[in-house]
DNA sequence: TTCTTCACG
DNA sequence: ACGTACGTGAAGAAT
């Protein structure tokens, strides 16, 4: 393959993204930053989808005078640069430099003869050209190795687009041009030669030579004459269209290229222009750089596969009070897993790997040996066990009979707690973050995709070299992470908050919720039913049959067939969605039936039909799996299946709950919920006065807040208004701009824009506590929670209420959202702990964020509201009381 | 694997 | 160009 050269036209790149890119968009301290993203996109498409070998950067000197000295009036029709620009310009060159690439321009001339000269001397080196470019003057160039790329269409161009657009070949476009002009570098030309006429005229007489020689031969008097007295015009144009090849630039093919990009400097430039993705990407390249450097260092590890290397192993784990253990298993899911094996690793590095099961014929122990030796030293408290994701390993040895008592670090949570925001905080990952080290892939072991191998179907000698790796990096880990932990500030909130809470989670995990599957069942079937007439009458109002499933097939029929409106698009197409329906439902019968259908086959799939499945076939009930570090915000997220989302909101999906029941004959479900947590930590954070005396008064915040918003008593809000104060109040938690709030409330935005005005005239504390927190934000880069839970957030950058932006919005959020997590996870902890206390006989089975679901005896039903009301109540002291509401029932929707 | 949509707080 | 109020997980279609 020969070297490909890339040459870009750069001002005529930045140009073309400046005006693209309509909206503002600013660097850190303000300044407009639109034309260097496009052109920085530009660039990286170019360096990672193109490949070139060799790249530059052309541009013109800073004073282009060789054509004004030909015509005094060339260019005289370009527009002066714009001033948000200019000062893009200097940060372009930056990023150029950044990446590395070399600026070439020659003095007294312009780009565009840089470009030629460079790129014929690069053909005749042997090399495939590529000017990267939207200027037309670039084609007289064309050869089959010098070909024109249009970085907005994707395109290459070449002798033959040529020749579809305007006729002529690469060695006529000077002629033709010159006969033509060019309005925009105001090259005359000759009047009434267009590109049509100068096509034909070409054709017939090959060159402006003999096109000028003959002008009595051209079609038309006028024609005729404008030939004859614009001559010299059409000679002197043809020396301002022609390029020139000869530049003296000195350029060495060697500087041209592509090299690895300075990503440190990068990474500072992004950062300080709030190019957030691009940031993070050259900080990612900056991570990866640094593992390749340090490599990875063989540590040792030792099979532990007969009785007598056994009992000395043993007698050395007897001698750890802090270890890392981790197992091999046969499932992701630890309700379902047997043991394979055992992974340890302690103080000083060494690992060890202990197969209780593998292929027929090898050497392995005794797995009932191994977990009777074991169960004493995992169960003393006096022990510390430390693991990437704990959980997972105390439940698969619960299912065994084993507790684990002493929790150390566990690395995951770990990491969650130093860098919430992380994209995840798998062993690999933060190996590669704090190690930099790259570990075995589970994939080189078990293979991916559908013939994965079982944990116990591969070979011994394997399995260990991989366990031991995963013991020996999570127990490097577990240290580093600890003194992490301490100087960062974050080891009470891990030691007291999220490590204690590895247990309650384990726990409630392990005890799951019966779901009557019959009752599933029959509103599944009644679906079926109502899914197969709706579908009947679809097809009758569309007109044809098509997947009602499909946005793309359905938009065909609501946008193409029916003619509807087109409302929003997305990425890819037309926007179908729920909000789109809606407004189409006013001029059409078909959107609201599409609705009806979308709702009822959501319900159907996702819930009545995939629950069934997710029944453990051991114990009968659903074992939802909570994730302690997915939410950056601090909340818990559900999996497997997902139990915080089980429909409320709709009459019919609501239904869903009855099928979720106590797990004993005789027993109630519990659900306590928080009051307008949120708000309430609000409040508490604003001190405000009127907000703080409502709650204490426990009118309706929503209320309330109208009241003071409208300037009327609380008995004369209407509810129309009280709609309004409620939707700005979520508008406060989330960050609401004026858009959104219009949007919500299908109002328009100026008026929503007023609302939000009047609000903060009344609460000018909540105005002053976004201020502080951004103020806060911005400077120590993170946004902490009432607990000091911290999460990263970068660019922030005014202030100004009502224009958000999504760092401002994120940090503002966190701060409310994370401290009601922080609140509720307290809350679990004392809950529990009493629970133990009082040996209570109830349960606690799920947490959907401001609320816990239990179920107990329903003699105990009394006992367990009261401890559980109390400790919620009181998990941290507030400003404003907190208030908790309590149901119960024989099954979820009774007790919603 | 990515996109769109929609279920929850 | 991006996204349009914050935070999640899951399903089905299209790629």
């Amino acid at each position: 393959m020969a070297d490909t050269l890339y040459i870009v036209d750069t001002f005529s790149l930045v140009f073309q993204v400046f005006h693209a890119i309509r909206q503002p968009m600013t660097g850190t301290r303000g300044q407009p930053t639109n034309a260097v993203f496009g052109f920085t996109g530009d660039l990286q498409h170019l360096l990672k989808e193109k490949k070139p070998t060799h790249i530059i950067c052309a541009m013109e000197s800073q004073t282009p005078q060789e054509r004004v000295a030909i015509y005094e009036d060339y260019k005289a029709n370009r527009d002066e640069m714009p001033d948000d620009l200019r000062p893009q310009i200097p940060l372009i060159f930056d990023v150029i430099k950044g990446y590395g690439i070399p600026i070439v321009s020659h003095p007294g001339w312009e780009a565009d003869d840089v470009i030629a000269t460079v790129a014929t001397r690069a053909a005749k080196a042997g090399m495939d050209v590529r000017i990267v470019t939207s200027d037309k003057d670039m084609r007289q160039l064309l050869t089959p190795k010098i070909h024109i790329y249009s970085i907005r269409k994707k395109q290459l161009y070449d002798a033959d687009n040529l020749w579809d657009d305007w006729g002529v070949r690469p060695d006529q476009v000077v002629d033709f041009q010159s006969l033509v002009g060019d309005s925009v570098d105001n090259v005359p030309g000759v009047p009434l030669v267009g590109p049509k006429k100068a096509q034909a005229l070409l054709e017939k007489f090959e060159t402006l030579e003999e096109v000028l020689a003959n002008p009595e031969q051209a079609p038309g008097k006028k024609l005729s004459e404008n030939l004859v007295t614009f001559k010299d015009q059409a000679l002197m144009s043809r020396e301002l269209v022609r390029l020139n090849i000869d530049l003296p630039i000195e350029l060495t093919w060697e500087e041209c290229l592509v090299s690895v990009p300075d990503h440190q400097r990068l990474h500072e430039l992004f950062t300080d222009f709030s190019f957030r993705r691009y940031a993070n990407e050259m900080e990612t390249e900056l991570a990866q750089e640094k593992i390749e450097q340090s490599g990875n260092e063989k540590r040792e590890w030792t099979k532990v596969d007969n009785d007598q290397k056994f009992r000395t192993f043993l007698a050395e784990l007897q001698e750890q009070d802090k270890f890392c253990v981790d197992l091999e298993t046969t499932s992701i899911d630890p309700l379902q897993a047997d043991i394979v094996g055992w992974a340890f690793c302690w103080e000083g590095g060494r690992s060890f790997y202990l197969p209780v099961d593998g292929p027929k014929g090898t050497a392995v122990l005794d797995p009932k040996v191994v977990l009777e030796a074991f169960k004493p030293i995992l169960e003393d408290p006096e022990r510390t066990i430390v693991n990437q994701n704990i959980k997972y390993d105390m439940l698969v040895l619960r299912r065994v009979g084993v507790n684990i008592q002493t929790l150390g670090v566990d690395s995951m949570v770990g990491d969650y707690l130093l860098d919430a925001g992380a994209r995840t905080h798998k062993l690999d990952e933060i190996s590669k973050k704090y190690l930099h080290r790259k570990m075995i892939p589970i994939s080189d072991l078990i293979g991916k995709g559908k013939k994965q191998l079982k944990m116990f179907e591969v070979d011994v000698d394997d399995a260990a070299e991989y366990a031991s790796e995963d013991a020996d990096v999570c127990w490097q880990l577990t240290e580093i992470i600890e003194e992490k932990l301490e100087e960062e500030g974050l080891w009470d909130l891990y030691w007291d908050l999220e490590r204690p809470l590895i247990h309650v989670l384990a726990e409630m995990e392990w005890n799951g919720i019966k779901v009557d599957t019959d009752e599933l069942k029959r509103q599944s079937d009644l679906l079926t039913t109502r899914l197969a007439k709706l579908m009947i009458e679809i097809y009758e109002g569309a007109g044809s049959e098509f997947n009602i499933d499909s946005p793309k097939q359905l938009s065909k029929i609501l946008f193409e067939d029916l003619n509807l409106p087109i409302i929003k698009r997305t990425k890819t197409g037309i926007s179908t969605d729920q909000e789109v329906l809606e407004k189409l439902a006013v001029d059409h019968p078909l959107p609201a039936k599409i609705m009806e259908h979308r709702q009822l086959t959501k319900l159907k799939g996702t819930y009545l039909d995939a629950l069934p499945n997710l029944v453990n076939k051991y114990t009968g009930k659903v074992h939802t799996s909570f994730s302690q570090t997915t939410a950056a915000t601090g909340r818990l997220s559900s999996s497997d299946p997902n139990l915080q989302n089980i429909p409320v909101r709709t009459e019919e999906g609501r239904l869903i709950r009855r099928a979720f029941m106590p797990s004993e004959a005789g027993w109630k479900l519990i659900c306590l919920d928080y009051s307008q947590i949120e708000l309430r930590m609000l409040a508490h954070f604003c001190h405000d006065a009127e907000m703080t005396k409502a709650f204490r008064e426990g009118i309706d915040i929503h209320t309330a807040v109208a009241a003071q918003v409208y300037g009327v008593t609380a008995e004369e809000v209407e509810s129309s208004q009280r709609r309004v104060a409620k939707a700005v109040n979520f508008g406060v938690i989330y960050g609401q701009s004026p858009y959104g709030l219009a949007a919500a409330l299908g109002i328009p935005k100026e008026e929503a824009a007023q609302f939000i005005d009047d609000y903060f005239t009344k609460y000018s504390s909540v105005q002053e506590f976004m201020e502080q927190t951004l103020d806060e934000v911005k400077e120590t880069g993170f946004a902490t929670t009432i607990l000091g839970r911290r999460r990263e957030i970068a660019g922030i950058r005014g202030k100004r209420w009502g224009n958000l932006n999504m760092p401002e919005r994120t940090a503002v959020n966190t701060v409310i959202q994370g401290s009601a997590a922080d609140l509720i996870k307290r809350a679990m902890l004392k809950v529990h702990a009493r629970m133990q206390a009082e040996n209570h006989p109830g349960r606690m089975l799920l947490q959907i964020h401001d609320e816990l679901v239990f179920e107990a005896p329903s003699e105990h039903v009394d006992s367990l509201i009261k401890l559980a009301n109390e400790e919620m109540e009181s998990a941290l002291e507030l400003d404003v009381p907190i208030v908790v509401d309590c149901k119960t029932g024989d099954n979820w929707l009774d007790a919603e």
